[in-house]
DNA sequence: ACATAATATATGTATATACATATATTTGTA
DNA sequence: TACAAATATATGTATATACATATATTATGT
């Protein structure tokens, strides 16, 4: 017999802050302090491969490309922190040998930016560490995860 | 008459990403994404009073002991992000006289750090920017809003 | 009381980030 | 065609952050 005890900890006892002004403050709070909650888990994993979260993002942008090659400029349009200077991640996956640059034949401006075989060894590691990692920071039912999907695109208008 | 039309975009069209490969992986990108989203925009009202995000949350935390004072350690424990060098920050915050720090009588390793008066009235000042900006940054109804904080608190576990 | 562990904070350092600016190339237009 | 505007990317620089380590003080066990 397994007995599974959750214990929910609501945001105002995790920040030790008693009460917010509305729920709306509470609920910018409540989500920047899980995001980066949950952005530190992962970060955990991914730090015994030597890989930084926004390194992680790239290489599997530069994933769902392959084998085409993807450019700077839309590397910044699927990350997931706009301001974050991409092509300076591209130089550091550059340098470990996780990703490749390439001139762009028709466009001299572009820089084709390929993954490597190394870069795909590596998140092939990483994915079920990762899948893992998801189901046991989420302790919600699907149907909830389902909710809270919708509900944060909603959020976001 | 007012007309008001809401586009709910998905975060598949937002950051083009055709499929997720669960439910839960698309939450985690979410959330994430829905995090820096709502940070993004605090910062832009903050930057006019040259305060970064993570010093104004400092400074918050002062306010709510004032007129006790908090240590650093309080501090540490009560930050959405528990990483950052809270030290640093309230040397920062020092710098520009919106806190102060004394020695504490009791133990020495401790440092009291109280927010001063323009620390206050700078708050004062952000208070209302804030709260409008909460509004206009979730499209959410207050039932939509209390869901929604229920299961962030129920997703951490 | 003394040595040792634990605690609170500060600091050193490498790396990452934000933001402004520079460079190269392409596009639009008079 | 020539020239300004737009685009794609890279780079310079100040600041912030993560992580390890140092320092001072207090708590604890013998």
């Amino acid at each position: 017999m397994y007995i599974h005890i959750f214990v929910t900890m609501r945001i105002e006892d995790e920040i030790k802050q008693e009460k917010f002004s509305s729920e709306y403050t509470k609920l910018l709070i409540n989500l920047v302090y899980t995001g980066n909650r949950i952005s530190f888990k992962t970060n955990e994993i991914l730090k015994e491969k030597n890989l930084t979260l926004q390194q992680y993002n790239v290489l599997r942008i530069l994933r769902g490309q392959h084998p085409n090659p993807a450019t700077v400029n839309m590397i910044i349009d699927r990350m997931l922190d706009k301001m974050s200077n991409a092509s300076r991640i591209v130089d550091k996956l550059e340098l470990k040998k996780l990703a490749q640059r390439t001139m762009n034949k028709e466009d001299k401006r572009c820089a084709d930016v390929h993954i490597t075989s190394k870069g795909l060894d590596l998140l092939l590691e990483l994915d079920e560490k990762v899948k893992v990692n998801e189901r046991s920071v989420i302790h919600l039912t699907l149907k909830e995860v389902k909710t809270l999907n919708d509900l944060l695109d909603k959020l976001r208008g």
